[in-house]
DNA sequence: GTGGTCGTTTATGTATACATTTTGGTCGAT
DNA sequence: ATCGACCAAAATGTATACATAAACGACCAC
């Protein structure tokens, strides 16, 4: 652990302001000062900059005109953008690995990813904790895949936006959704996808992987539409305004 | 001028220092220390270290694991990595313009650039300083027109790097290029893009859009081709690495 | 009631000193 | 020749004091 960043204050602030922030302790477009947030958090101003520096570069917080930091607010619309947005780019990616090749090694890694989600449909219930925790891993590889420095970079900072993340609104368990029937077409499109990487079917790999994003859409307004107070469960949702 | 940024000694860094980065003068993968910089710059470590940040977040500096910076280096594949980027998500940007519907004053202000793009091509010779301004203001109008402030967020962001924006390669007169007949071709899509979009042509913008974005690629491989040393010229060129 | 000006308070920008970590070079062992 | 340990120098992280700008409230004029 003597990695810059693990164990600075400038760090640990960037962990509980976020934290903060997702779970809506502070209240969307709120504008955060430096000093009382130094005073709560027990550390200079330096590493609380540095913090909001960091914040606003994951699109957290909204920098001001005239200096200063408020916590961004999300419309559903930007919300649905967000998720959108993260769809295209995972067809960038899908159709880029497609079109160029994917690495071997690579497309095997997300074949074996594929073979142990199906392992999560074995019982009658649908292991959602292991689910969530494979999906995220085959986006990853997605975006691996792509063979693409740039498009792994962006597609990493579009999922730093957690209802935008693979995993959004993912719940550690299903209570929340009547539909965990849709996790299953959701793993056949991780196998279809993968499959048209492999075929070198570009169009085809870049239809799936967008239509796959749009599950994050799905859940957003089923979420939205049943109005369920689920601040402190699912990140982000705190941020969203309507 | 009392906006935070003007004329701060943190944002006169900035600008400082990513002129330097652009021109090479800062090879590339160098290193930059807070020290030796904040001298040259007659300023403080402080704002040298919020210039430094914002780098960072610009894609122009890579953070260093250790702490520290380093100037990013960038492969011909990440440039047209890049490039491709800006075409998928300009290309986005028409499709959400066109499906959505695009606002009456937006799709008309396209359409007048459109019009005064025409007019740079009136004479014998293309005013190449016109078309280049006309240029950046289309592309920023078709990042409005989508209606998207998410889609608007992400365009600016992938146009700062500047061999990815729509001006790239773009000199301030036509003499590197023999190919200024593209410059017709290329408005040919500036108007078949707005149309499309007019007529909610959704996919046919996008397409559109991502050919258009294209142009970039095909100068950049011109300039490599001819291993011009354009560096002083041509902002960006210098942190390719090959 | 509204808008502009002024003064005070508060917040951000900056410089600098100190603390801690990283980096690079040297030396010794294998 | 290579690797690991050690140490000093350099770099980054942090705290704090000071400088400057922004924000806010009070007051006055229209």
């Amino acid at each position: 652990m003597s990695k810059v960043g693990a164990n600075t204050h400038a760090t640990r602030a960037l962990l509980e302001l976020r934290e903060r922030i997702l779970t809506g302790e502070f209240g969307v477009g709120m504008r955060l000062y430096e000093v009382p947030v130094a005073e709560q958090l027990e550390i200079s101003r330096t590493p609380v900059r540095d913090a909001f520096a960091r914040l606003a570069e994951e699109g957290l917080l909204d920098r001001l005109p005239g200096g200063g930091y408020a916590v961004r607010t999300f419309s559903v619309e930007d919300v649905i953008d967000a998720i959108e947005l993260r769809g295209v780019l995972e067809g960038m990616a899908a159709r880029l690995a497609a079109e160029r090749g994917p690495d071997p090694h690579q497309l095997e890694t997300m074949q074996k990813i594929v073979a142990e989600i199906d392992r999560c449909f074995s019982g009658e219930d649908v292991n959602i904790g292991r689910y969530a925790e494979l999906n995220a891993d085959f986006h990853e590889a997605l975006a691996v895949v792509s063979g693409s420095r740039t498009i792994q970079r962006e597609i990493e900072r579009a999922t730093k936006l957690p209802f935008a993340s693979p995993t959004a609104f993912l719940p550690e368990n299903a209570r929340y959704f009547p539909q965990t029937h849709s996790f299953r077409s959701a793993q056949e499109q991780h196998r279809a996808l993968t499959a048209a990487i492999e075929a070198r079917e570009g169009t085809r790999a870049e239809a799936i992987a967008r239509e796959h994003a749009r599950i994050a859409r799905h859940n957003l307004e089923y979420v939205i539409g049943e109005d369920i107070n689920l601040d402190q469960h699912l990140p982000g949702l705190a941020l969203i305004v309507n």
